[in-house]
DNA sequence: GCCAACGTTGGC
DNA sequence: GCCAACGTTGGC
């Protein structure tokens, strides 16, 4: 079992969002280093959801990967803005997973405190510039995250 | 196949 | 709203 970090705009698609729906399908991914991500992850594997472009930025719940091998149908519609012309039907080029709402953190781990816990080559998420919209997360960086997140949680 | 121009991401 | 980072595009 894996584990994955996922951002989203919650102006687009929130963690809230993800709880009211309870599986999301996670299209729009359209960089082939996170669509290789997405590829190689498995059901079951878990995912830290993150808040980019909102203040304070940072990770704010945890999903699960519940379908994987999903052609993104977003690829193929005209009016969408995540249309790619050069992808067809018999040849998709852009596959992605299902996630499933698992919990939410409050208060969540800011970018902030993750900057001063970890390094960049521990998670990729502090680093300067990163534009990557998923990646991976080691299982020891995890059981920290994880950590964090359940000592907050008390009052 | 190089690389400048351009567009997007995302923190601040 | 600014701008650094960086991926993509397209001319050559």
């Amino acid at each position: 079992m894996a584990y994955w970090l996922m951002k989203s705009e919650p102006d687009v698609y929130s963690i809230d969002d993800l709880k009211r729906d309870n599986t999301e399908l996670w299209d729009g991914v359209r960089n082939y280093q996170a669509r290789n991500f997405l590829t190689s992850m498995a059901v079951g594997d878990l995912a830290f959801f993150y808040h980019s472009n909102t203040k304070p930025p940072g990770i704010v719940g945890l999903m699960d990967v519940v379908e994987t091998q999903v052609v993104d149908p977003t690829q193929f519609d005209s009016a969408s803005p995540y249309y790619d012309p050069k992808s067809s039907p018999e040849q998709p080029r852009w596959h992605t997973v299902t996630v499933g709402y698992k919990e939410t953190f409050a208060p969540g781990i800011t970018l902030d405190q993750m900057k001063a816990a970890f390094t960049p080559e521990d998670l990729w998420v502090v680093r300067r510039g990163n534009r990557l919209s998923v990646m991976p997360v080691a299982d020891a960086v995890a059981a920290r995250l994880l950590a964090m997140a359940r000592g907050q949680d008390k009052p």
